[in-house]
DNA sequence: ATTATGAATTTTGAATACAAAATACATTTT
DNA sequence: AAAATGTATTTTGTATTCAAAATTCATAAT
């Protein structure tokens, strides 16, 4: 009677992860209009699921809407850019912190490997390749956390995200050669099953982020 | 050349607004089909700002699609609830510590009203009533909070409503003669704009929830 | 030359349309 | 009677349509 279901899917997801990636990607920059009619031709279908995956990215706040005007790509402020940190300082102080409870040997490996190419390199110049780094870090660290939260809640939130939207040195706040060492810390307290430090040490690097920013304002 | 804009407004909102109070009030109620054509003719309006609708609440976890099947109210298992209040009780904290450091003289009054019928009961009864007062309790928190972070990125989330969807007891998880000190305590800590203590009592009082909950599991 | 006006064009919001899939129901078979 | 099958009905996902609004662009007025 009840399912061994057969999953099955629609436009509304694919669209999504698409006009997300492009967003991240800065194919679609932040402040400007999204081309309804032309992006839809582009992929190969009707506006219909195209507007579905926006209301996805507007709840994300990724994406703006203005009725009546249109789509357009969230472009913020620095006030809520700290917002956005302060948030991502407890959501990912309490990520870490679950992490380093569940990770497996093999996540451990993953999440070591990433910085492993700024290891010897002792400045950091490739801002880009260093800001997927990043992002892929604190996604990797909030996937690890999801797997026993049952619910994939976390990432849902999709804050991370927003943070790289800022508008210098492809989203990066403050300089790799400060940021790395913090990382490896992290890295270390979570491959350690350490999970006090573990949140400990997001916290701080992520409060580190928000003087950053509170001393441009 | 720029605008003093007019803001208009779509019904996407408005329908979004009257499906989630109807999942909040339990006329549609968890693990159950959401019938689409029969809402929308109640509504007077067509399916397509109702699928809108629906595509907001699933991103808010709050409705499942099943594709080629519908959508369904959310029905959270036990797993899930302990994972929604681990979030809460960090983003609570902060909505916390944030709420104290900028309550306004109105706003305090607003929030110490909340309990008053409480206060010389000493069996309260009436859980759907006090199930409201409970929300509108965190829900104020949350919206003092999101006034200085301008953006109201906190309550986008949403994971406050997530939490009375608990099968028992109007979604209260620890019975109400128990949670009325709680609640006056958070109360006065913000009121005397006293963050530290707000913060820390906010999350005690989640984690109370967190341990009735792993009890049952 | 800038600013204002207004027609022509494009885009949006929402309804409608419709094929494909799911569900419900009746009928037949075991 | 229970299970399986087939048919009718309903519902879904997506495209199409269309009026109302916004934008663009050309022309006229200051």
């Amino acid at each position: 009677m009840e399912n061994l279901a057969i999953e099955y899917e629609n436009l509304d997801q694919k669209v999504y992860q698409l006009v997300k990636g492009m967003i991240e990607n800065r194919q679609l920059l932040p402040g400007k209009k999204i081309p309804q009619e032309k992006l839809a031709k582009e992929m190969g279908i009707s506006r219909t699921p195209l507007i579905a995956a926006l209301k996805f990215l507007e709840h994300e706040k990724l994406v703006e809407a203005k009725p009546r005007r249109g789509y357009y790509v969230r472009l913020f402020s620095i006030e809520e850019m700290v917002s956005i940190f302060e948030i991502r300082e407890v959501l990912e102080g309490l990520s870490a912190r679950r992490a380093a409870k569940v990770i497996t040997k093999d996540e451990a490996r993953q999440l070591q490997t990433i910085f492993q190419p700024y290891l010897s390199v002792d400045d950091i110049t490739d801002y880009q390749a260093y800001s997927r780094a990043d992002r892929q870090f604190h996604m990797l660290i909030a996937d690890i956390a999801s797997r026993e939260f049952l619910t994939s809640i976390l990432q849902t939130f999709n804050i991370i995200s927003l943070a790289y939207q800022y508008p210098t040195r492809e989203g990066l706040i403050r300089h790799p050669n400060e940021t790395i060492h913090d990382h490896l810390k992290i890295a270390d307290a979570i491959c350690n099953h350490d999970s006090e430090t573990a949140e400990k040490l997001m916290r701080e690097h992520l409060r580190s982020a928000i003087s950053e920013l509170t001393k441009t304002m």
